[in-house]
RNA sequence: GGGGGAUUUCCCGAGUGGCCAAAGGGGACAGACUGUAAAUCUGCUGGCAACGCCUUCGGUGGUUCGAAUCCACCAUCCCCCA
């Protein structure tokens, strides 16, 4: 159930309901803790009293290696399992066949992946993947996708999405017939359909036209933020929104960086996610309100304000920057924990921002004070 | 007192006549990261008016066209025998 509650150009501001933790606030910045956990040390705990997450994000292809999703369902699903009584958006393994481009082998009827723990062949097409988002219980469940590399061959391109979309009929066949079993775990699982199509605009506006026909409950634009420069991004998502239903959530998956969700949402994109700000936490590079820092550099040796002092966060309340780079020059985990902990708040908090802005009708204020800022280094 | 071994660029440690400003680690410094095979990966680490020059392999002085590498003495440290 998505309802836009108030428009500024194409910038949307909603509510979407899920079955767990009742209404999302969109635009929505969604956490990603791929192995049911948030890499770094924060736990579902965190994201609940802490952070201001409202969806977590977890994946298909890594819960199902392990540890398995039949496991995951006899322990009662994926929210119980990870104690996060919020939203789960399952990702389908889409994106594995991207990531693990050296490790599979697709065909008509799904993708052949040799797993990357140890390398046991994997078959996953769009009914396993509805099986196994089914077992974890998830509230959203991402169709089964082919994510391309870009920069990709047209008729690679067109032959690709042309696949997806006939996977994406087999997904919802699935996903309904899956839901309807008197057993169960979330009998009220949502699916989003996803839109690809390379860099090619005709492609992905034909792809989306088609998608659009069956009954989803969210439409997705994946296969962006794989290659391409971030204007052919823009580009793309300007091409794809004008043939995404109204009423529905759009999402753009795994992007992207501050500047790419203020820009999104200026393009209609409701749902984001993306691995950035736990990865770069982990790697010292911390997301503020006037740019970005390397928390690892010798000039926080000595400085004891917060990593940013417009932050409201756990970690900027408490803790300095020479004490963060200590933590990070001196290998402890504390370091991750904290730096994944502030740059999810920051996300968190950037998207409550545009959502504030968009209630008052000052989202284009907001784009052009913060989208360019906000890439800038501090 | 006698015998043997060692001293290398921030640290450890290769190198025993030219291909050596000197391998390889570590550390330091900096960068990348977009539906997570990432607590990972990359670059850089004597100086300079830099396609070349200058200084540097414990110190001083030699041998040689040429020395971190060979010789002499000195300094410091370690081991063995008294």
């Amino acid at each position: 159930m998505f309802k836009v509650i108030k428009k500024q150009g194409k910038a949307r501001r909603g509510v979407f309901t899920c079955a767990h933790g009742g209404e999302v606030q969109t635009p929505v910045f969604m956490n990603v803790g791929t192995q049911a956990a948030i890499k770094g040390g924060v736990s579902a705990l965190d994201l609940k009293e802490e952070l201001g997450t409202q969806i977590e994000l977890s994946n298909t292809y890594h819960l199902h290696l392990r540890p398995g999703d039949d496991v995951v369902r006899q322990l009662g699903g994926l929210h119980k399992f990870m104690r996060w009584d919020g939203p789960i958006l399952t990702d389908s393994g889409g994106f594995q066949v991207f990531s693990l481009a050296g490790l599979r082998k697709i065909s008509e009827e799904g993708v052949t992946f040799a797993s990357h723990l140890d390398g046991h062949r994997i078959f996953m097409g769009p009914e396993e993947s509805m099986r196994i988002q089914s077992n974890l219980g998830s509230d959203i469940a991402m169709a089964f996708d082919e994510c391309v590399e870009n920069p990709a061959a047209y008729d690679y391109a067109k032959a690709s999405c042309e696949r997806t979309l006939r996977w994406l009929e087999r997904c919802k066949a699935e996903h309904d017939r899956l839901n309807a079993l008197p057993d169960t775990i979330n009998p009220q699982q949502m699916l989003f359909g996803i839109n690809q199509g390379a860099t090619y605009a005709d492609l992905r506006a034909w792809h989306m036209q088609q998608i659009a026909k069956i009954d989803c409950d969210g439409f997705a634009i994946g296969g962006l933020a794989v290659g391409e420069p971030t204007e052919v991004m823009y580009e793309i998502i300007d091409a794809v929104e004008p043939y995404m239903p109204a009423d529905k959530p759009r999402y753009l998956m795994g992007v992207g960086t501050p500047s790419n969700i203020i820009e999104g949402v200026a393009r209609g994109v409701d749902f984001f996610d993306c691995v950035m700000p736990a990865r770069n936490a982990r790697h010292g590079k911390l997301f503020t309100w006037s740019g970005t820092l390397n928390i690892k550099n010798a000039k926080y040796k000595l400085d004891e304000s917060p990593i940013d002092p417009a932050c409201d966060c756990p970690v900027c309340r408490n803790f300095s920057r020479a004490y963060l780079r200590h933590l990070f020059t001196a290998e402890e985990m504390l370091a991750m924990r904290l730096a994944v902990m502030h740059n999810l708040y920051f996300y968190n908090k950037l998207t409550q921002r545009i959502r504030e802005s968009l209630d008052n009708g000052s989202f284009d204020a907001f784009r052009e004070a913060y989208s360019k800022k906000l890439a800038e280094r501090v």
